[in-house]
DNA sequence: TGTACATCAGTGAACGCGCGTTCACTGATGTAC
DNA sequence: TGTACATCAGTGAACGCGCGTTCACTGATGTAC
């Protein structure tokens, strides 16, 4: 949040023209209650308001109810998520180290914001249900799994994966990247995890098929 | 539940000594609109009570609190999981065979009923944080794991696998399992999920590192 | 430079609701004699 | 066989709470003339 403030009315008011900054404050509230609960019905509308600092009914001149917080922060975090996948392998020219760079990349997100990950996969606009899914997101999401797809082609051709279906060999390697995301954010303490890197580089490994271990 | 009804008292009260029967009917109304819901927070005391058809403060003689109740369904949610895991494979000779029947018997429970198997590995008792790890719970997810644990130790003594870390093995296959199972429950339905078969064959194959690909 | 005015960024009080939980109770069912 | 009584399996009314949302409003900030 830009500022922090107790509810004693310490916000300074934005200026003119400004006012859509309290939007991302808002986010950015709500996304810290998602994390310090672990609870995504703690996301309530006077809870993000005292935590911003405002009063809650200047949230409407931003959100259209509660439900659209939590879309804005689903939609924001894909966003970031997309973009953080894009950077991690960026610089690297090798294939497999892009594709291992944004596999940790993945797990690093999920592990720093576990319910933040959580929120962007079990939210209910991913579902077909009640309303459609926001396309925004759907886009986002098939832009992050793009990531992984792309990786794999490179690998294949550099010879160094035996995929040849790379959206399949993506979609495993999502599947288990997901699974070991959360698992590890839910698991109790006791819970004797093998060692973490040689457990991510043989489940990635083996799914995407690579030629010679690392 | 053994008597479903509306609220109007069509609910007969249970004889003498059997007054736990309605101990089982609350569980499996909560299951029952988790399921309807989705939503962890939709069972409540009250919503639990209506559909049971019973006054809230009746559930009070069986559950502590609301929480209890939740409690009480993770831990019964448990303990089918792992009976039906290892009944899935119970008749099967080759270990191959078992390992896969049980890992279809896992994706096929939370298939049916994703809900309430979401619930099983996102409920807060399999973190340490606040209150302390149900030790009943973590024994049933630990023989759940067990399961999986001694169906590649097969695979492996019958040459099948090249496995050697049986336990890391079978981490990596529920890792991917429980991806699988909550990505499927998640994702829209226009998600070109790939072949559902063959994508469960090459994810295990691969994780359990099966010699012979089925 | 002064001033009337529109706009913007919020506020404060109030509403009705469903919730978890408590309390004192009721009335059917079985048991002792 | 009859009857007093304990127990069991619940009930109904009430509580205080936090919630989402609405409404009419306020007062600072910029703009037109």
């Amino acid at each position: 949040m830009s500022q922090i403030q107790s509810p004693a009315g310490a916000r300074r008011r934005n200026p003119r023209g400004e006012g859509s900054r309290l939007r991302q404050d808002i986010l950015d509230a709500a996304a810290e209650i998602l994390e310090e609960t672990g609870r995504e019905d703690a996301v309530t509308l006077r809870a993000v308001a005292r935590k911003v600092g405002i009063a809650a009914p200047s949230i409407y001149a931003h959100f259209d109810d509660r439900e659209a917080i939590l879309d804005g922060l689903v939609e924001e975090g894909f966003r970031r998520f997309t973009a953080m996948l894009e950077a991690a392998g960026a610089g690297l020219g090798d294939p497999v180290d892009r594709l291992f760079a944004g596999c940790r990349a993945y797990l690093a997100y999920a592990a720093k914001q576990p319910s933040r990950y959580a929120v962007l996969f079990h939210h209910p606009h991913l579902r077909d249900r009640d309303r459609g899914v926001d396309p925004e997101v759907l886009a986002q999401g098939a832009a992050a799994l793009d990531v992984l797809v792309r990786a794999i082609s490179d690998c294949a051709a550099a010879g160094e994966s035996a995929s040849e279906d790379h959206f399949a060999t993506a979609v495993a390697v999502w599947v288990a990247l997901h699974g070991l995301a959360t698992l590890r954010a839910v698991t109790s303490a006791s819970f004797p995890w093998p060692d973490g890197d040689r457990l991510v580089t043989d489940i990635v490994g083996r799914l995407a098929r690579l030629v010679s271990s690392r």
